[in-house]
DNA sequence: CTCAATTTGAGACTTAATCTCAATTATAGA
DNA sequence: TCTATAATTGAGATTAAGTCTCAAATTGAG
């Protein structure tokens, strides 16, 4: 059921090979859904099939991302985080402390579809960050 | 003139001291503007100020992303990026090539009001991406 | 001019990401 | 089912990014 429009199963469609290492890399993405790091991945991913390495990781990210399944964020991280890719993600981010939240409307819809024609993109999905102080930063700040 | 908006002048107001490092890496970013990584930012500024270091140059972003006055954004690259934040910035990136352009029109502000009052935040700048494949890449895409 | 507090540079250090290549594995076809 | 081959993998080396420390230098208030 949720095979035939998983990630993994997208893989395969794309002629990707079905491999124990890409599955478990899905199965993680998909368990535990947002804002994940390689690490983290690399490190669930492991409970899943001790074996997996990080460049296979990577690799799969990558896949993944080139075909629109996930995309990074960015998080006030050293690090890429990912988030599973359907339509668009939405994050409020305090550039004081880091907190991420997030939220859901956004009308992108008619945005994408102007842009689509004019720079002859194929959009598969998008990410909007509202930077800014939160409920506990703004007391602090001097500006 | 620009010196009373720059950013350099901006951080003094906040309270901080106008040091000649912190000069150079705010003129670098006023001169080139767009999507440049520290370690761009670190070349550039040693042109005007040899002795700038690293740390400085980070410390600097740092400070700048906190006032709000910078913005980190992601660019299919290893690093990160960082863009003045004058209200905001769009890009349509390519996940294949990574290929970014840039385009103006967004009207944000009715969410940013709506977001403001939900969350008590105080939004200073935001970030509005979208993924797809570009031009060239997309007559590549098996999916 | 003086002095306290902030800021800096150099480089060590930590962590993230990429790369290489021999060994392994998936899968199309016999 | 078995085989051949092309894709994929893991381990670890390597490179690059980002952070940290602390003595020395600098800013700016008084």
């Amino acid at each position: 059921m949720s095979d035939l429009n998983g990630l993994a199963a997208r893989l395969k469609v794309a002629g990707y090979k079905l491999t124990a290492p890409r599955q478990a890399v899905a199965q993680v993405l998909e368990q535990e859904g947002l804002h994940l790091s390689p690490n983290e991945i690399l490190a669930r991913g492991r409970q899943i099939y001790p074996k997996l390495s990080r460049a296979t990781v990577y690799r799969t990210l990558d896949l993944l991302t080139e075909l629109g399944l996930i995309r990074p964020i960015y998080l006030h991280d050293a690090s890429q985080r990912y988030v599973t890719a359907q339509g668009g993600h939405h994050h409020l981010v305090c550039t004081d402390c880091g907190a991420a939240f997030e939220f859901e409307q956004c009308d992108a819809d008619q945005l994408v579809a102007t842009l689509s024609e004019r720079f002859c993109f194929e959009v598969h999905s998008h990410l909007l960050e509202f930077y800014g102080h939160c409920e506990i930063c703004k007391p602090n700040q001097l500006s």
